[in-house]
DNA sequence: GTCATAATTCGTTTTATGACGAATTATATA
DNA sequence: TATATAATTCGTCATAAAACGAATTATGAC
């Protein structure tokens, strides 16, 4: 019986109620992506999507690494409490027939094959 | 692949991300409970806690029946999508040893005490 | 060292959400 | 029928959250 029980699921029920954090979650699933191939399939500005990122990280339902100037973000993996790998599970269990989420598929399918550096320069056109 | 998955599934989220409509989840586990009695354990006034009630029920989460003049409110059943109910698994699932859930049931078994005409009576006074 | 640039932080604006009380609706009881 | 009252809806206010651009930080390339 502890007192943060409730903050931190509010935490991660929080960080799963809006859509573009979904669908970030949703991108990321079986895959590490970097920052700029997530704001390059939102279509948000990059400040937007760094502000969602630290929100599920704080949730604890992400985890990033940093690679030399770039940051990959991954899936929160097995080492995370029973919570967070549940709501991931449902997350991914309810929207496998989202259009809205095989539309962004298909844009990181895109994105993906633009090398990482053109890609990114790319991005301060923008 | 259809157009309101991700809408649907964002009622759900949306309808967890507040704590006061965590705790009537909570508190719905395994019973019953009339709404003057769901305002009586959270201390909010009717119209916020009707509110509330109402996001839950556009979410899926809840399901209510009317009894003579009062309401009664319960957790979505097994008829229910698969989506909620492993929504209301992980909530239930992840607040067992949450303290302010367990005040909460206290506060409501104190509750459940007092006849649904008195409780009621009481609230018009607060 | 200097420059380019990936990402974050900060400040601001707009929008969404939660809270309440007053008014309304609907139902049981006198 | 008239009254009491459980619950909701509506209007309003205060707070929180999302979006952006500008400025900043940090890392690799030259």
């Amino acid at each position: 019986m502890t007192e943060h029980v409730l903050p931190r699921f509010m935490a991660v029920s929080k960080a799963l109620a809006d859509e573009n954090r979904i669908r970030i979650l949703a991108l990321l699933q079986g895959r590490s992506l970097c920052v700029c191939q997530i704001v390059a399939v939102l279509g948000l500005a990059p400040s937007t999507v760094s502000k969602h990122l630290s929100i599920l990280r704080q949730g604890g339902l992400l985890e990033i690494e940093k690679r030399g100037r770039w940051i990959h973000c991954r899936l929160a993996g097995d080492g995370s409490p029973a919570a967070v790998k549940r709501a991931l599970s449902w997350l991914h269990g309810s929207l496998k027939h989202s259009k809205r989420i095989e539309d962004d598929r298909r844009s990181l399918a895109k994105v993906l094959k633009v090398d990482l550096v053109r890609l990114c320069r790319r991005m301060t056109g923008c």
